[in-house]
DNA sequence: GGTCACGATGTGAACGTTAACATCACGACC
DNA sequence: GGTCGTGATGTTAACGTTCACATCGTGACC
């Protein structure tokens, strides 16, 4: 009695339980272990009783490599994210590992820093290797992503970014959408030209942020204002902000991400512009910092819950081989704070 | 030729090619290709080049779950994460994935949002499922590390946090001399006692970072300023700093992420109160935007690379049976930057 | 020139599960 | 009261590796 440790037992020596001992223990065959722990209805109350108790003395637990085996199912979904350390993939990466295990599957996850076509090959294949049965890609560089569309698998891939309407296989957010928001946004506060600050141009973000960005203009028969490249992160905005601030013709900045809006704020400050007063700005993502930013920022804000769900829908379905309807994009939504303001009087 | 796409034969009809496919498509045994496989000294080179071929015409990739099943060893190493929206965790979790890469393992993710007890062992026991060889545990609250602590697991478990002396297999960054090098920069530049906003209490980070800030009080004679508790986010570190500007006593806060700080700051802001001349402000972990705040943060530097590497070198020592040395904790580094002056005169 | 060691390869049996089929008991039906 | 269906269970064979051992040359050594 003194050395009772609950159900595991010989913890370490020997090998782990089979389902060959729980029968033994139990008196059945291990078949019927297998049944009951499939839940088929072809076992007797009384004996399924027997083996549950057996399974619990034991300290039994289903071998999934033998599992996978038989079944050739492992239940389990791969992603490849690139730039984990930023903001938008990260989020991405969490939401996916909630919708995944919601969906009764497991994550296996392949993180990236700054992938190269090659990177991205050798990602899918360490994924193909743990045997997962479907792959979202969360990757946005455009090389990487044209080498994406190429793999021919035996599995489905998702896409998450770069999203075509033509798309096989893909879920998204509308980038370009949320461009043209931010961009609307200040040309109908009376704005006649908005700068832009890109992120790395390689990333089809970026350049859809960008497209939007434009057609605001376009539509409203206005030139572009200025257009800067950053890398997303905060001392680029900086860098991009004091080249604003010594510029007096700009009025409004959309930056394309909230890590440089930060760095444009700042950079405006240490010129003495102030925002919104003398220059509006718009940051594109919500991060949880923005609403504290100085002035509060007003920001594009992106459904991430929202977007790893359907990758995972998407990908659940395909696994099942239904045939996929068309590429659905989540809206964006413009929320205003106070770091942008009707434009100053000339 | 014209249909000529590469080694990828019959994909999606059929089963893959086994060794067995390999073996006869090469004219030797099972044995051999397996051999291959493994970079065996035993075997001639030239056979080996007939496998190889084999291998690439069939486009055949091995199956890990037989293997695994053969071997008993999964190359798998399992982590469990709590709040993977903060920054601290998913730059634990993002190291992590590269330090378990270098070592040439597979990471394997399960993400909690806000971990009971319960779901922690449920997580561990996913993990057990996947047939992980280690356990890294990055959860912060005490309960939950409790649990963990009690586990009678069959593989090693790694703590990241709330890690004591005497812990078997942890690894850590040192939170409470960070507290005290915080405190002790504020207390030097003449502060008589410095205000704290610690974060939720029931993470032991948080607690051990308000024993810094004690501590330093201590260590000088003097008594610590007021505590207020937030819960890591922008809005709770605002109504810290509301309360804090409305206190003329407080001339330096320390406050225990940055994610707060930034609230602080601006809550101090709308209550007229100048950062550094009025108040002094110290903020943990050096994100990326701490040093484009206005001011820019001074702040406590975490290098959870460091971590991250540490945990994987830990958990694979334990699974090569090595006994395990002492904890050490990773040093934290104090980043001076603007938002700390000394104590204006009374 | 026969034995011996060793290098190169093959053979058979695990590993622990599920799938397919076989068996058995028992009640219902005519 | 015998057969037939079916509910409950058992038996055997996959799944694709690796491991342990067996086999077969071939060159070296005395």
């Amino acid at each position: 009695m003194g050395e009772q440790t609950g159900p595991v037992r010989d913890r370490g020596h020997g090998r782990a339980p089979s389902m060959a001992d729980v029968a033994a223990h139990a008196g059945v065959s291990h078949q019927t272990v297998s049944r009951v722990l499939n839940d088929s209805p072809l076992v007797k109350g009384a004996t399924r009783e027997r083996v549950t108790a057996a399974i619990a003395a034991l300290g039994y637990r289903r071998n999934s490599a033998a599992r996978l085996l038989a079944t050739n199912r492992s239940r389990r979904i791969g992603m490849v994210a690139a730039h984990l350390s930023f903001y938008g993939p990260s989020m991405i990466a969490a939401s996916m590992q909630d919708a995944v295990h919601d969906a009764g599957y497991e994550l296996a996850l392949v993180g990236l820093s700054d992938p190269t076509p090659g990177d991205l090959r050798e990602a899918v294949d360490r994924l193909l290797d743990q045997a997962v049965e479907a792959i979202v890609v969360a990757v946005a560089h455009e090389g990487a992503l044209e080498t994406a569309r190429g793999l021919d698998l035996p599995i489905p891939l998702v896409l998450t970014q770069g999203v075509g309407p033509d798309e096989a296989l893909a879920v998204g957010i509308d980038q370009e959408a949320g461009g043209y928001a931010a961009t609307a946004h200040l040309l109908d506060l009376g704005h006649r030209r908005v700068a832009h600050v890109t992120g790395p141009l390689q990333w089809v973000e970026a350049l859809q942020r960008r497209d939007g960005w434009r057609r605001a203009h376009e539509d409203r028969g206005l030139l572009p204002g200025p257009e800067i490249e950053g890398d997303w992160t905060p001392p680029s905005g900086h860098r991009a902000g004091t080249r604003i601030g010594g510029d007096p013709e700009v009025s409004a900045v959309f930056v394309a991400n909230d890590a440089m809006a930060l760095g444009v704020l700042t950079g405006l400050h240490e010129h003495g512009r102030r925002v919104p007063d003398d220059v509006s700005v718009v940051g594109f993502d919500d991060v949880p910092e923005a609403a504290y930013f100085w002035p509060p920022l007003t920001t594009v804000r992106q459904e991430f819950a929202t977007l790893g769900a359907r990758a995972v829908a998407r990908a659940l379905e395909a696994i099942a081989g239904d045939a996929t309807g068309p590429v659905t994009l989540v809206e964006p939504a413009l929320v205003v704070r106070r770091s942008t303001a009707p434009a100053p009087r000339a």
